[in-house]
DNA sequence: GTCTATACCACGATAGAC
DNA sequence: GTCTATCGTGGTATAGAC
């Protein structure tokens, strides 16, 4: 087989079959806590056969990182894009650039048997892992998609100052990724309807407003901040 | 020695020693990157100190995340009633309730040294653990002061639905968790000076003005959450 | 009671036969 | 690509020293 037709061909079964696996298995026994024999006997394969596809346990977990995030921060990069052009010169409204940020999540949320769902939940905890390697994979990955919205931001909100303005995305961050990671720990106390949670269309109504609202808070010196037009 | 001689001594010295290391060690490898061979060496303690003194690594992770919470939220709550008392009858804002929650967590910030700041980190990745017992138990710990607060902004916010209250108590609570907790995934990206993480003062002000914009957003219905006298 | 030495089995990684 | 053997290291249990 040449390596052009090789090529054309789905990914290697074995290669897909350990990615779905480790993507499930990493969700719910974390990194360290999976162990290849485990892995690997999931998803049919042999014990070595991880380490022949992917070199070593680390670079597995960076494909299954790859594999989805790659795709979705291009779907964002996208959608900003699309909106930029929509409101033709003007800047976007805040509230429309959190949505544009918010849809690639909650669209993955709402996919339950395609993984999606597992997915998100296993980035958001990506977030604090206590691994360098694999935190600074994550920062990598969003960069670009990143500095996007962020300058989106900046057009939008041209009278917040810039290290307010970064205190501000940081926290909208860390409500979207807790809200997507967290299953249950605060959440029983709460008592959120689990239902609820994976509703796309009104988590995303409820955490746009939580977050547009935070976003446009008055600063401490009694100004408050303008919404564009 | 009798029994209550031995409850008047400090703490058994191997025992304490070993809690500071592993507070320290599990927030730079996590819970199972955490060896108990390094573990007990840091501490200057044997291989079998930790099964002796605590069991298991399970039942050390359970008393270092104890031995800080528990007078955290007892404080949290002694906080809250205070600012009940000094209201006389009538309920605190919903900014003094929120200011009263953070006040815990920073002041641990605040304190480098003693290894407070190390635990809030700590504690932020706890949440979104995968191991279900340290979850649960970080939510059973947490329990008393959850209810207190929660009644504390139903008293203030008559007029918001319980299932929102819910939600924007879950979002408030992951903005916390996760701004103390991420050190540079998003961090690098969004820009914040790592010196300013740690003053407890602005880091007071900056989350105060978020989590209360955030909790008294317009409801999408139109009308908005008064803010109580 | 407090602590140590040591033995036990499971894990991740790898090399080499097939 | 797969399989097996093997190595160093992990958590845990226990017997016995102090």
């Amino acid at each position: 087989m040449t390596a052009r037709l090789r090529a054309l061909k789905p990914q290697h079964e074995t290669r897909t079959r350990i990615l779905d696996a480790a993507e499930e298995l990493f969700m719910q026994h974390g990194f360290e806590g999976t162990s290849m024999r485990l892995l690997t006997s999931k998803a049919g394969a042999n014990l070595a056969a991880v380490n022949y596809h992917f070199g070593s346990k680390d670079a597995l977990i960076e494909a299954v990182f790859r594999r989805r995030l790659d795709p979705m921060n291009a779907e964002r990069i996208a959608e900003l894009e699309r909106l930029e052009k929509a409101s033709a010169g003007g800047a976007p409204t805040p509230e429309r650039i959190i949505r544009a940020f918010l849809r690639a999540s909650l669209a993955m949320i709402g996919d339950a048997r395609g993984g999606g769902r597992n997915f998100i939940r296993l980035l958001g905890r990506a977030y604090t892992e206590p691994s360098k390697p694999i935190r600074s994979l994550i920062g990598q990955l969003y960069a670009p998609a990143m500095e996007r919205y962020k300058a989106a931001f900046e057009r939008a909100l041209p009278e917040l100052p810039r290290e307010e303005l970064n205190w501000r995305m940081h926290f909208m961050f860390g409500t979207l990724a807790y809200t997507l990671a967290a299953t249950d720990t605060v959440q029983l106390i709460a008592g959120c309807k689990p239902e609820d949670r994976y509703d796309a269309k009104l988590l995303e109504e409820r955490l746009a407003a939580f977050l547009e609202a935070g976003l446009l808070a008055p600063l401490r010196c009694g100004s408050t901040v303008k919404k564009a037009a």
